[in-house]
Formats: C-alpha cells, sequence, structure tokens
RNA sequence: CGCGAGAUGGAGCAGUCUGGUAGCUCGUCGGGCUCAUAACCCGAAGGUCGUAGGUUCAAAUCCUGCUCUCGCAACCA
C-alpha cells in the first residue's frame, strides 16, 4: 500500500538579518507537524529554505562591505545552524540563489508573459531620491520618506505587471468552496474584503532600482521582483522547471504552507494566482500563525527586545524551548516569551508533571522489582479511567495535530500525563510493598505506569525528539519500537523489559532567585556619574496654553513659560490628557534638549511623565507652588 | 460610520455555532502523602462572563446600541 504523501513548507526566511525567535518558531512549529505526520506513516516532504534576493539585502552587503552572494552564504549558513540546533527535520532546504531555482523562475516569468499575463507597464509611486526608493502613500509618514524623513516626488519606473484580476473571480470561488483554505479563518475575511472585493490591483513583479534578483532574461536591466522569485520556491524546490520533476509530480500540491501572519497576502492571492495562470494546482492550505512577542511588544532591534534561539537554547536546552513555543503560542492570537514564562513552562510542565512523573516511577521500579517491569494482570476497578485516558490520548492528539493545534495537541498530552501521576496517588505502591501479598498488584501497577510513560514518550517524539528518546531509554523500550501502531493499544510493552538503573531527571528545576541575582547585578552595571545627570537640565515650567496638533493622534501642543522665557513644546501625551487638563500646571521639562521637528512644527524641549507597564502615563508635576523657570536638581 | 477579531475569578485561556448546574492551567490558602526534581495528590477561596437594553420559562451563549483592545487596509518579501 502506497503511504500518503504530505507536503509541508515554511515561508523561506529573508536573508537580510540572523532569524530570532519568532521567525524561528515558525519551523519549530512546521517541524513538529511534520514529525507528527511522518509518525502517523505519512510520507511527509518538509521544505524550507532563504529567500536572499532584494534591494534590502544588496544595500545590507554594501554596509557590510560584501559582495551580496557573499552576504547571503553567511546569513543563509547562520538560518541552517539555527535550524539544525533546534533540530528541525527539514528534507528540503532551498536558497532562491540556487541555480536551479533562477532558472526556474526565468522560465515562470516567461512563460506568464508569453501567455499576457505579465505585461510591460510603469510603476508609478512616491520616489525619495536620496534613498533610493519608491513608497506608497500609505507608507509616508507626514506625506514625507518614512526612512529620512526628506521631501518624496511622484516618479515613474518601467516595470513589469502580473494581471491578478484576470484569475480574480476564480481565487474568490476557491476561497468561498473550501472553507479550510485560510486559517485562521478570521484572516480570510481580511482578505476577502480589504483586497478581493475592492478589486486586485495588478501586481509589479520587476524592478529595475536594483541589481541582487534573478534578471529578466528578454529584458536586461529589470530583475523578477520578490514575489514571483520568492513564492516559486514552493514548486521550484520540488523540481519543477527542471528536468528531473519527479518530486514535484509526486508531492504537489502542498498540503499546508506554514507562514506569519505578516505575509498571508502574498500566499493566499497572490501565489494562488500565480499557480492558476501556470495551470498548476493551488495549495490545499495555507496557515498565518501569530507572532511571537517579546513580553507585550513585537521584536525589534530598535527596541532592543529581540531574543535568539541560540541564545535561548543555551540557557535552556532545546527541547525545553520547542515545547515553550509550541506550548504558549496559541492557535490565531500573538504569543509572549520572556524568561519568567519559560521557568514556568520548564518547572510547572516539564520537570514538575513530565519529568517528575518518570523518575518517581523508574525509581519505584528499581526499588520495588529490581528494575524489571512486569504484568502481572491484577487489575483493579481503579484501572479503567485511567487506562481509557492514557489510551484516548492517541486519539485527541491526533485530532489536534490534524487541525494544526499544535498547543491544544500538548496539553492533551499533559492532560495524561497528569492522570498519570494522580494513578501513583490511587494506588500507592509504597503501601502496596509492604505487603507480600500485594506483589502481583504492585507490579500490575508500575507496568501500567511505565506504560503510559511510554504513550507519552512516543506522543512527544513530534515536539520533543530528544526527551522522547531520553525516556524511553529510561524506560528501556527502543527507538526502533516507538511506533504509532504500539500506542494503538495498552499493553505493547513485553514482561522482563528493564529500565535504567540511574534514572537522571529529564528536566532540573530552575531557580527563579538565582536568575533574580543575577538581574541585580547587571543593573549595578547601568548606573551612570553624577556628571552624566548633571548634563540633563530640567527646568519647572507653567503651561499656559495647549492645543491639540492637527493630524496627529498622539501630539500636543503646548505653551509654557519659565520665568522670563516662552517655549513650545510638542508632546505626545494626547491619548492620556485633554489640552485643558493640562493648562495651568506645573511640569518638568529638559531645558536643553536640542530642538526638533515633530509634525513640520518645532518642539524646544521634552515634558517629563511616568508610564506604567499597563500603560497609563502621568505627567511628572512639582509638590506645591515654585516659580516657573526654576532648576530641577 | 473602511473591514475583521476580541472583552469570562489575580494571570493566561476554553466554553458562544447547536441557550438549561461557568471549565482548564498557573498563582493564593488549607490538608494529605513520602516513590519522586520542596515534587505529587486532594480540598477551598475568588467571576453580576466589558456595558445598557431586548427575545425567552431560562442568556457567557441569540438580537440591538455603546465603550474599550487588537489585527488588516495593496507591494512592507
Amino acid at each position: 500500500m502506497n503511504k500518503e504523501k504530505y507536503y509541508i513548507t515554511t515561508a523561506i526566511a529573508y536573508t537580510s538579518t540572523k532569524p530570532h525567535i519568532g521567525n524561528t518558531y515558525e519551523i519549530i512549529l512546521t517541524d513538529a507537524i511534520a514529525r507528527y505526520k511522518r509518525l502517523l506513516g505519512y510520507d511527509v516532504f518538509f521544505m524550507t529554505g532563504t529567500d536572499e534576493h532584494g534591494e534590502k539585502i544588496e544595500q545590507k552587503a554594501k554596509e557590510a562591505g560584501m559582495e551580496p552572494r557573499v552576504y547571503v552564504d553567511k546569513i543563509a549558513g547562520e538560518v541552517k545552524t539555527i535550524w539544525d540546533l533546534m533540530n528541525t527535520s527539514y528534507d528540503k532546504f532551498i536558497r532562491t540563489t540556487d541555480e536551479y531555482h533562477e532558472k526556474a523562475v526565468q522560465k515562470i516569468f516567461k512563460k506568464l508573459y508569453d501567455q499576457g499575463d505579465i505585461y510591460l507597464g510603469e510603476y508609478e509611486g512616491m520616489y525619495c531620491t536620496p534613498c533610493e526608493s519608491f513608497w506608497t502613500d500609505s507608507q509616508l509618514v507626514d506625506g514625507k520618506c518614512p526612512d529620512c524623513g526628506r521631501e518624496v516626488k511622484k516618479s515613474k519606473e518601467e516595470a513589469y505587471f502580473f494581471k491578478l484580476s484576470k484569475y480574480q473571480d476564480r481565487l474568490v470561488k476557491h476561497i468561498e468552496d473550501n472553507k479550510e483554505f485560510i486559517q485562521p479563518e478570521s484572516r480570510k475575511n481580511e482578505m476577502i474584503n480589504n483586497f478581493l472585493k475592492p478589486g486586485l490591483l495588478d501586481l509589479c513583479v520587476s524592478r529595475t532600482s536594483f541589481k541582487w534578483g534573478v534578471p529578466v532574461d528578454f529584458n536586461p536591466g529589470h530583475v523578477v521582483y520578490v514575489w514571483i522569485d520568492a513564492l516559486s520556491n514552493y514548486i521550484t524546490g520540488l523540481g519543477y522547471g527542471s528536468e528531473d520533476d519527479s518530486l514535484f509530480r509526486k508531492y504537489w500540491p502542498a498540503d499546508v504552507h506554514l507562514i506569519g501572519k505578516d505575509i498571508l497576502r502574498f500566499h493566499t492571492l497572490y501565489w494562488p494566482i500565480m499557480l492558476m495562470a501556470l495551470d498548476i494546482p493551488v495549495p490545499k492550505q495555507i496557515f498565518g500563525h501569530p507572532w511571537l512577542l517579546s513580553g507585550i511588544d513585537k521584536m525589534s532591534k530598535s527596541k532592543g527586545n529581540v531574543l535568539y534561539a541560540d541564545q535561548l537554547v543555551e540557557k535552556y536546552g532545546v527541547d525545553a524551548i520547542r515545547y515553550f513555543v509550541l506550548r504558549e503560542m496559541p492557535f490565531a492570537q500573538d504569543g509572549s516569551i520572556t524568561d519568567e514564562l519559560i521557568v514556568g513552562r520548564i518547572n510547572g510542565d516539564l520537570a514538575n508533571v513530565l519529568g517528575n512523573l518518570v523518575n518517581r516511577t523508574v525509581t519505584m521500579v528499581n526499588k520495588y522489582n529490581d528494575g524489571v517491569v512486569e504484568n502481572k494482570n491484577v487489575a483493579e476497578e481503579i484501572d479503567a479511567d485511567f487506562k481509557k485516558v492514557v489510551e484516548e490520548s492517541v486519539r485527541n492528539v491526533t485530532e489536534k495535530m490534524d487541525k494544526l493545534r499544535v498547543q491544544d495537541a500538548l496539553e492533551e498530552i499533559w492532560n495524561m500525563l497528569r492522570r498519570s501521576n494522580k494513578y501513583i496517588d490511587e494506588t500507592t505502591p509504597w503501601i502496596l510493598c509492604k505487603e507480600e501479598t500485594k506483589r502481583d498488584r504492585l507490579n500490575t501497577v508500575l507496568y501500567n505506569l511505565i506504560e503510559s510513560i511510554r504513550f507519552g514518550a512516543i506522543l512527544l517524539k513530534a515536539f520533543m525528539p530528544e526527551t522522547c528518546d531520553q525516556i524511553l531509554e529510561q524506560i528501556g523500550c527502543s527507538k526502533e519500537e516507538a511506533t504509532i501502531e504500539s500506542i494503538r493499544k495498552f499493553g505493547f510493552i513485553k514482561n522482563e523489559t528493564r529500565v535504567t538503573k540511574t534514572p537522571e531527571p529529564l528536566f532540573a528545576r530552575i531557580d527563579v532567585n538565582e536568575k533574580k541575582e543575577g538581574a541585580k547585578e547587571e543593573k549595578k552595571q547601568d548606573y551612570i556619574h553624577i556628571d552624566d545627570f548633571a548634563k540633563v537640565k530640567l527646568k519647572i515650567a507653567k503651561v499656559i496654553q495647549c492645543e491639540k496638533v492637527e493630524g496627529s493622534e498622539k501630539l500636543l501642543r503646548l505653551q509654557v513659560e519659565l520665568g522670563e522665557e516662552k517655549r513650545q513644546i510638542l508632546s505626545g501625551i494626547s491619548k492620556y490628557y485633554t489640552p485643558d487638563e493640562i493648562v495651568g500646571k506645573q511640569v518638568v521639562v529638559v531645558w536643553n534638549l536640542e530642538p526638533r521637528k515633530l509634525k513640520g512644527e518645532l518642539s524646544e524641549g521634552m515634558i517629563l511623565a511616568a508610564e506604567d507597564p499597563d500603560g497609563n502615563l502621568r505627567l511628572l508635576t512639582v509638590d506645591g507652588d515654585i516659580s516657573s523657570g526654576s532648576e530641577v536638581s
């Protein structure tokens, strides 16, 4: 019997910078799904890779003083290193700079052009000359370049366009006929309402403003812009457009493209249309996963809150991090990562529930029966419910995984593990061991426990591969027999199976206090010298006038007086104060701050305010009256 | 009124489609146990299910208004 195929992909990582834990989450998630499908017996093909073209990379390479090719080799290497570190089981790692890919992209581009789906036109947009960049109206900040803040002007550039509208109706029908096509479903509405209903605009698919890309072979000067280049990887990686397309014929269409929610549009609109134009079936499902936030904020370099997988692994270990991101991330809402949350998961779930269950059970088998597992079939009423929970966990986990509910799948496993801990208390082996007549009952209980642990280990195989192996080793079961068939029914373990004599804890508990001390030391290094503080001149000002700045959500324009001196200060506190509330208040102003233009208006100084973690903001003021202009020290 | 999603004990979530004792994990408090990683097991406290109306014998669940939060809004890969 032929095994059913399953083709799953991640988005390909953009090689402009090293991927952070949020990017890494995607491949871990995909890996868990791929591994679970393999466990179920599917013939899985799991592809990932890197997207290595584009202006941004050209620029980054230039900044680093490298040839783009050298630069992307370096970053692609880093990506691969992290993917491998996280123990991800991809079958293929594609790079868009791979020769076969570039050739196939050129073929695709040409085919679309020849059949009239791509035409040469003009790209018109707001252009910032110093930045050499086009911007859309929505990207502009106050009508100016979002990068440098300078004026932009309307400009045109020759470019190829893809006629999306031609296939729009077909796509709408497909989305409506296939309820599962876009996941989570709320995203489907966004796509339909925001883009399809108003009508798709033709897509710009080439650029002349940079060189680092796949050249349009019939019109030098143009390179293929990201859409056709990057998206095609899902088929070129299977050999589409090359001499050997056997993989393509075998695995396409993809069963699921796993991508970040930010690029759903490209995958659910442009990509299916491209495929329709190429007369290729569209993927079965596209899942836009939510984001992993650093605390409550989006990870970004400028915020300095970016976490990297390799650093986290060094601190906590591969499987702990795999477990954390899989367990903590909801299906459709952003999840959060902090040291505190990680430690909570490690201590609570991994050490206390899982690790301790394995450890105490193996210890008992050693203590009470010389390390030998023997089923004596002395069942009691209490066993029935326990076995039922253990056996049903397999179906429950599989059901959740079929719906890509990885978080829920893990919860099912933990329900079963908790039930197993409870079973120990229900059966009290430490009492059974005291009576010779209960020996067979005791061994039956221990057998049942080892068996439930084996179920757990095998179910965990997809999520924490190393931990799965460790557990199997501790309970004396072979990895080869860790199959889904062996956990269809309770009772697979053979009598005479020997557990390890020296069970090592799977996960050590982490002492939170130690971590806190570490944090204190770090704070020490943050001290500044009094001279540093003296550089900041603070003065008391009285607000004499205040109004909202037109066209700004946040800004208030304040006229303040500092003794004789009058100044205008813009402050982003409109959310928290109405102009009326502020007039008359005495506030603390940074007097020697370099003046700056905000929204085209001059701001001469900064008003101090305090903000709590919940986002409440209050102005600093003085205790009682003091003449304005007074210095603060 | 651009489109969409959401608001449930201290925290994070499930339950809402198919109305009928409000559930899970963590945290807190009390108890039990000793095989185990101060772990495990049991129990308790804590919720007018955002708000105001409506439908109904009955509403977290259905309908309407309002408030607040978040996502998307076209080339950002």
